[in-house]
DNA sequence: AGGCCACCATACGGGGCAGTATGGTAGTCT
DNA sequence: AGACTACCATACTGCCCCGTATGGTGGCCT
């Protein structure tokens, strides 16, 4: 019966280059939020299963269990992750540049580019109806309209206008996320897409004219 | 032990005359597409199910599948007859309009009052998933940009110009949907609501410089 | 008046997922 | 080597919803 002859006895054993089969994967916890965030990526939080995350895993919910407590537990960590990624990732690639316009800019830039956690972002909208989920994305938008706020002051905007921008150009961001990913619009080609961008810079970054 | 005593003994047990009750409903199909538009507006998609919105309706699923095959004939009948008094909606309004400037404010300004029809395209947005909601949203989101797109020429933007113009504008009325009803962003009061739109006329729509 | 039919209730079977209980196995420490 | 523990499988209950089958009732027509 027990097929494992070849399996405990070759001295390290080491990781099985062939046969592929179970892999032996051993999961942890982190994983687990791990897998969870790559589905909400792939196909929203309502995808989050235990059970369907688990046959991805090639495992069973047995073990899910071991990790957490419930189905939220896993998706309140998966989104704290999520999160401190984010900051972390605008605290430092954006906020040393010195010049607010060319901070603006690049920010602009970049989020157009790097595109991971925005496709989940754009995923959770799609479910702000879970507990767990209002908060976190409030912050999140919060923040990050502050900081164009923040941004947009700088150049010389009153408060008001500025934070008028900062709505604006934050619901812009918002809406392109929602109709290229969630609605598919007719993607645009790598050319349109960039004179898009260039497009949106020009209308919503003040011109130098203070 | 067993408390039903007072239950099942009592003869035929009336339908209670007095509680005025169910008050003899008699349903039609339109009667449920339209108890499903307004759950799809409360509470989104999902929320449209056939048992719980039978309960709504004080009667049972018995019924619903009188009127309808299934629960996706039902979403597809719901979402035929939202698009439709959508579109007739742009067309007595906003199209008789002559000029192209007043025509643009004046469709930024009735979207950002008139709110029923787009609090249901916002919660259809989180549920572009399901089969029948992406074509009906594809359809209806390209038919509006590309209305916006032919105002933007009309007021000398070149074709690119008036493409991008028409996403970006477009973009943000989809964000600040999402922001506003979905994210439930802290709700802004009346006179800086107005500001906002205001700022938004100002920044999308070309000056009187030709 | 009697019947037809639109509309509805009741009851049942089935499926998917959450969560629990409990037993199994493989690696590690001593 | 034996025990301890981390990780996983199996099997079960329960909930909620979809869809079907079938029988009931009241308004309307002739």
């Amino acid at each position: 019966m027990h097929v494992l002859a070849k399996q405990g006895c070759a001295g390290m054993a080491e990781v099985e280059p062939k046969t592929e089969r179970a892999e032996r994967p051993r999961l942890s916890a982190a994983d687990w939020e791990q897998a969870a965030l790559d589905l909400i990526a792939e196909q929203g939080l309502a995808a989050v299963a235990v059970e369907p995350l688990a046959r991805r895993l090639n495992v069973t919910k047995g073990s899910f269990y071991w990790h957490f407590a419930s189905r939220d537990a896993l998706i309140e960590a998966a989104l704290k992750r999520w999160e401190q990624a984010d900051v972390e990732g605008l605290m430092r690639h954006v906020d040393p540049i010195e010049d607010p316009r060319e901070r603006l800019t690049q920010l602009f830039l970049r989020t157009s580019h790097e595109m991971r956690t925005h496709v989940i972002y754009s995923a959770l909208l799609n479910t702000l109806d879970h507990p767990a989920v209002q908060p976190v994305m409030q912050r999140l938008s919060l923040r990050r309209i502050n900081y164009l706020a923040v941004a947009y002051r700088a150049l010389g905007l009153s408060r008001r206008e500025a934070m008028h921008r900062a709505r604006l150009a934050y619901s812009a961001y918002v809406g392109f996320l929602q109709l290229m990913l969630q609605l598919k619009l007719p993607r645009m080609d790598s050319e349109d897409f960039e004179g898009y961008v260039a497009h949106v810079v020009a209308a919503l970054i003040p011109s130098a004219a203070v």
